[in-house]
DNA sequence: TACGATTATCGTATTTTTGCGATGAATAAA
DNA sequence: TTTATTCATCGCAAAAATACGATAATCGTA
């Protein structure tokens, strides 16, 4: 990658790409739904359920944390971890809502 | 990345994450919109569109294609790349199942 | 047949991602 | 206060992704 241009694309597609770009790892995948299914977010066990070294774990963490797709805060020597349902909620929609745009473009247009 | 365990996350993980990594990319996100909208599936197009080289644009089209998302073929001395709409229609339930899931399981469970 | 146009592929350079051990910081417990 | 636990961060190594020029292959056309 010698030049990025990722400027040079238009907002619905790159808001696009970045939210699949987070989920474009399994860990991270597995991470949202392990703290989907715990009622406690305690993150220690993520670990213990993930094939990564914690420090790797802790990573993944992170760019969920940036993406903005969960939340996470030190409580005491345990931390805690959590989805941000809103947010989630509203890159689902984008997401969505770029896929029925192509759908609804491909009706119209009888395409292959 | 020393030891890559894709084999030790679940199928469905593995599986939003492969859409997903596809579709992590703008250039690949415009390129299904372009190829939406356009009835005609002349793909020379595709490069004038984007801020890409030839070359580049091309390995685009080739990974969307090794996905199964979008069919090609050379006719003469051009080539038509085609949505798989199927395909698509295939992933995105994948991906929204797997969404509707997290949500299911995170309204269950009173997390956060 | 020679030429131009279109596309795929190859080789390579650069960047980004992924992963882990080691370390440090903060807290809880002995 | 010392010790153990939990987690984040640093530094580095390896792999994957991205990008492009050059080239080859294919076809249509002059």
């Amino acid at each position: 990658m010698t030049t990025t241009k990722k400027d040079e694309y238009a907002t619905q597609e790159q808001s696009v790409a970045d939210f699949a770009k987070t989920m474009s790892h399994p860990a991270r995948v597995a991470i949202l739904k392990v703290l989907a299914q715990k009622n406690t977010c305690i993150c220690g066990e993520i670990v213990e359920v993930l094939p990564l070294a914690q420090a790797t774990v802790s990573q993944h963490l992170k760019e969920l944390k940036n993406s903005g797709l969960i939340t996470g805060e030190l409580e005491g020597t345990t931390s805690c971890y959590c989805i941000n349902w809103k947010n989630l909620q509203k890159e689902l929609d984008k997401f969505n809502k770029f896929a029925d745009g192509l759908i609804a473009k491909g009706q119209k247009n009888g395409c292959c």
